[in-house]
DNA sequence: AAGACACGTAACCTATCTTGTTACAGATAG
DNA sequence: CTATCTGTAACAAGATAGGTTACGTGTCTT
């Protein structure tokens, strides 16, 4: 448990949600992730409350697509959990008294800076439908309900 | 604790170790970064193996650089600790079966290849002596010897 | 109205990673 | 021979993402 994977797993259940479920459960999704549906109220709470999917409680509840996937970019859905941490190395202090100290990590905090603003940029430009795309490019052939078997075997084995 | 420091902290130790030591101990580096002294003899041993400084044990040893400030870039610091990761966001699983999944890392993957490639080509073209010219810029009055003062109040006050 | 179902959320536990700490072995100068 | 260094192993501490349990609240069915 180390990289922050939500926003991997978060476009991952988009598209299975516009390509395969009209409404899914917590529970379900849990399944499709591997993981927990308390993990995943939690996470999809943040896309909820910027309006990208909606969710109803009690009997026949779940949740559902708010908007197509070509109305939703990577950086609404890194921006929707909570804009964790990019970058996994950095300065040990946050205002170094050390002048050097300052010179060191003004020069390192521009060049994250830079490789930042182009991931960010790359986010903002990528939709989730240019994967969803990208995924019938490498499955031509249309063998789509492939993912529903896959997500039932690990349902099946947790 | 949770970034790495490293890079950061020995681009800061090895700018001191070239305007205000001629040989420093792990002991006095540790008081300069405000750690310990295994930490300092455990992350600069990279350095040494990679030949940028130079460590003599027993009486009157500790460390040295081996080359100048400019034949040293960030990127050979970088390498010499062990390339850590750079990124703090990434999958949740390293080979997903199922095929969505695999398009949302492959596109989520060439955006931070994008970045990092960009991060590291910084990193090589900058050398630890263009940061000592920035420091050098910042305090043009030539009160370099004020460095000396703070890491003496950090060394008085640990 | 009752009960099943599903989200909302707090609280706590676990795994992992960086850093800090202790302890001790080996090398070197005086 | 002893003081002073580095070299390293082993373990503790602190932080964080994710997993788990428990319980509250809303909603549909009967």
């Amino acid at each position: 448990m180390r990289r922050d994977s939500r926003l991997s797993r978060m476009l991952h259940v988009l598209i299975h949600m516009d390509r395969h479920y009209k409404r899914a459960t917590s529970e379900t999704i849990s399944k499709m992730l591997g993981t927990n549906a308390v993990v995943v109220r939690r996470t999809m709470a943040g896309l909820r409350d910027f309006g990208y999917v909606r969710s109803e409680q009690g009997h026949g509840g779940g949740w559902e697509l708010a908007r197509g996937l070509d109305q939703i970019t990577l950086l609404d859905i890194y921006e929707a959990i909570g804009k964790p941490p990019l970058f996994a190395i950095g300065p040990s202090v946050d205002q170094p008294e050390c002048l050097v100290e300052q010179a060191v990590d003004a020069k390192l905090g521009d060049a994250l800076k830079e490789a930042e603003a182009l991931l960010l940029e790359r986010f903002r430009t990528v939709t989730i439908a240019d994967i969803a795309a990208d995924f019938d490019r490498r499955m031509p052939e249309g063998r789509c309900n492939i993912h529903g078997d896959i997500h039932a075997e690990q349902s099946a084995s947790s």
